[in-house]
RNA sequence: GCCACAGUAGCUCAGGGGUAGAGCACCCGAUUCGUAAUCGGGCGGUCGUGAGUUCAAAUCUCACCUGUGGCUCCA
């Protein structure tokens, strides 16, 4: 018999092999109507898996999050299964549930189109409301084998099985899948889905095997929460750096200069000018000097590295520099390595801490680039601190100190993730342990919550990930702080300790926006290409109301230039409401609108970005003054 | 790099073997306006590039370039 344990504390005994729709049952009938699937001891079963252990037992119903994942992995089988119908040749390869949706990969000799993705989701209307149920079978290699005779993909997946595991089968109607399950109940559980696209995938991620048509989908219980997913995606495409770009004219790629290199115009400029004048009076405050280094170095340095030995393919080739070889710099840290380097340091030197807006290049395959997000030439706001093994920890905090002021001041809230010693790694174990132990350790005492990403760390040291968190939720890479074993011995780094003797310096690179051309393209994103005050590139554009009112608006625009603003004057021979609306596509914060009335008394009618037609009457003084507070203080309004 | 899709005026897009279209932007003129598009006129394209098929190609074929969605990769 088993034990199982209810939430409520109360226990059921069970037989082995009980299922749990009999549990379920047995607790309330208005349950097993809810109930989607059960979880026994951590483990998610459906309703008809026999139970082989007990303890704890919890119904698990559309309110529980895994409920999800089991819909939508079903989700994927009613979409194989309406495939199959119309194109029985499909083979089938895999087909979980994802973050947001499902997908399955089929291998097809040709390839689905749109019109196709319209038939599969009828069909899936289909088998929907033939209500299938989802039948679990266990099943011998050699009769899995015969049920998958037809399904190579599914063959090779089986020969991988050990002797000891359970194969189990899943069938709906007329589609049997390979799988470990769960389920839900019956193909009528799915209601609120929408296949999105195809994409092309290489079967079991391998880019030497052949590559297998992808459908992705998005599923939910509630038509509310389909509707609020597709409107995600929509506000996502809204967005758009790229398209956002174009709009305020910020960016632009010219295949005469080539992809993956970003040409900033104007007024993307003065947003990353803007962005780079705060973090360097930020880091000198924090302690950093800085630096420049050359664009392309001897190659030398890079087999000193070990950059050429590991990531060859990542650099851009060798130029020809009087019968030596060159590379432009995919890293700056060598650079700062031989400023270190350039004369014998001190333990009373240390830490020193190098800054550096650095200009590399890298390599990207073609079909990765992506805007701003993914180029092949980038500003890092890249730093490198030589401390003595003692100064880590305080270094740790520093940083922390540093990327908290930073991301503040852009309104981004954050998770940190430490990421531990992965498989290929330099360095002993031992090492890696003190290292990973002095980051959380300094975590810890700030009371910093954090999450472990085992073995993501660099292969060279263990790192710290901040994750920021955008205005619709999404996640994007940070600042970072990485330990480094690998350089300081490579390029045998050393200082004189006040024994007299030599030491071997500790490493950390940091960067806080990581490439400027990312960042800009997430800030973006982030406000939707509303920029904050401080850094619009438009910040105020004064609009007198008719001519006569001309040289007035002129004089508002002179006195917000006096205050360090960027403040324009539109006197177009356009209608009022055509320069408004102008106005408010260009996302300008602040539009000053100046007739008569605002002429008498040296006033202007306010009209904040995104506030419609409630405006204010302010003095220009007063005005003046306001802009420059927010300036200063770089509010993140209006 | 791989798979699929796309590329027509500065932008957004229609057209789809027989004379290249619209709206916006831009230029000129009129309009001088109280909070999201005033009116009229004009300029603007070897239809991504190159080959091929055809009496005829923006349209069909192929190659290449660039972009988009994924896969793979990301020091």
């Amino acid at each position: 018999m088993l034990t199982l344990r209810l939430p409520d504390g109360a226990t059921r005994e069970a037989p082995e092999g009980a299922l749990p729709r009999e549990i379920v049952a047995s607790i309330g009938s208005r349950l097993l109507r809810d109930a989607i699937a059960v979880e026994v001891d951590g483990e998610v079963l459906d309703l008809t898996t026999p139970l082989r252990k007990g303890g704890a037992f919890r119904v698990l119903t559309e309110k529980d999050a895994e409920s999800l994942s089991v819909l939508r992995h079903s989700g994927a089988h009613i979409l194989a299964t309406a495939v199959r119908r119309l194109r029985p040749d499909a083979k089938i390869g895999f087909g979980p549930s994802i973050e947001d949706g499902f997908y399955y990969d089929f291998e097809v000799e040709e390839p689905f189109t749109p019109e196709d993705l319209e038939k599969f989701e009828a069909e899936m209307r289909k088998v929907i409301a033939e209500k299938f149920s989802f039948v679990r079978e266990e099943v011998s290699q050699p009769e899995a084998q015969k049920r998958f005779a037809d399904d190579p993909l599914k063959l090779e997946r089986l020969g991988e099985f050990s002797s000891d595991e359970i194969i189990s089968t899943y069938t709906d109607g007329p589609f049997v899948d390979l799988c470990r399950g769960p389920h839900v109940p019956d193909t009528g559980y799915l209601k609120h889905f929408k296949l999105l696209h195809t994409a092309g995938a290489y079967w079991r991620g391998d880019e030497r095997r052949q590559m297998l048509q992808r459908i992705y989908a998005t599923a939910w219980f509630r038509k509310e929460d389909l509707e609020a997913h597709l409107h995600r995606l929509e506000e996502a495409k809204r967005r758009d750096h790229r398209a956002l770009s174009q709009l305020l004219d910020l960016y632009s790629t010219d295949a005469r200069v080539g992809p993956g290199l970003i040409l900033w115009h104007p007024k993307g400029a003065i947003v990353r000018n803007e962005i780079e004048n705060y973090e360097r009076a930020l880091i000198l405050r924090h302690g950093y000097e800085l630096v420049y280094t050359p664009h392309i170095v001897s190659e030398k340095l890079f087999q000193i590295s070990g950059h050429l030995e590991n990531f060859k393919e990542g650099m851009f080739g060798a130029m020809d520099v009087d019968g030596a070889a060159y590379r432009p710099k995919p890293m700056n840290c060598p650079g700062h390595i031989c400023i270190y380097q350039s004369r014998q340091r001190s333990y009373r030197d240390l830490p020193i801490r190098y800054a550096e807006f650095g200009a590399v290049y890298r390599y990207e395959r073609s079909g990765v680039l992506h805007g701003m997000m993914r180029v092949r030439g980038f500003t890092q706001d890249d730093a490198h601190v030589f401390c003595t093994l003692e100064q880590v920890p305080a270094e740790i905090e520093r940083l922390m100190d540093l990327c908290d002021e930073m991301l503040r001041t852009f309104g981004y809230p954050y998770t940190i993730e430490l990421a531990t010693r992965p498989e290929k790694a330099l360095g002993s174990p031992e090492l890696w342990k003190q290292a990973e132990a002095t980051l959380a350790d300094v975590l810890t005492k700030r009371g910093q919550a954090y999450e472990m990403d085992e073995g993501g760390g660099a292969f060279y040291g263990p790192k710290l990930d901040f994750k920021l968190i955008d205005a619709i939720g999404r996640k994007w890479q940070g600042p970072t702080v990485q330990l480094d074993f690998n350089l300081p011995e490579r390029f045998g780094l050393e200082y004189t300790g006040a024994d007299n003797a030599a030491h071997r310096p500790i490493m950390l690179h940091r960067v806080l926006v990581g490439s400027m051309e990312r960042f800009v393209g997430g800030l973006i994103e982030h406000f939707a290409g509303a920029f904050p005050l401080w850094l619009a590139p438009e910040q105020v554009r004064v609009i007198p109301i008719a001519d006569d009112f001309r040289e007035f608006a002129a004089s508002v625009v002179r006195r917000l230039k006096a205050r360090g603003a960027r403040a324009h004057l539109d006197d177009r021979s356009e209608t009022l409401n055509y320069r408004i609306r102008d106005g408010e596509t260009m996302k300008v914060p602040y539009m000053a609108v100046v007739g008569k009335r605002e002429a008498e008394a040296d006033s202007i009618a306010l009209r904040v970005r995104g506030a419609g037609k409630k405006q204010e009457i302010l003095t220009v003084a007063d005005f003046t003054a306001r802009v420059e507070d927010e300036l200063a203080t770089r509010a993140l309004v209006p």
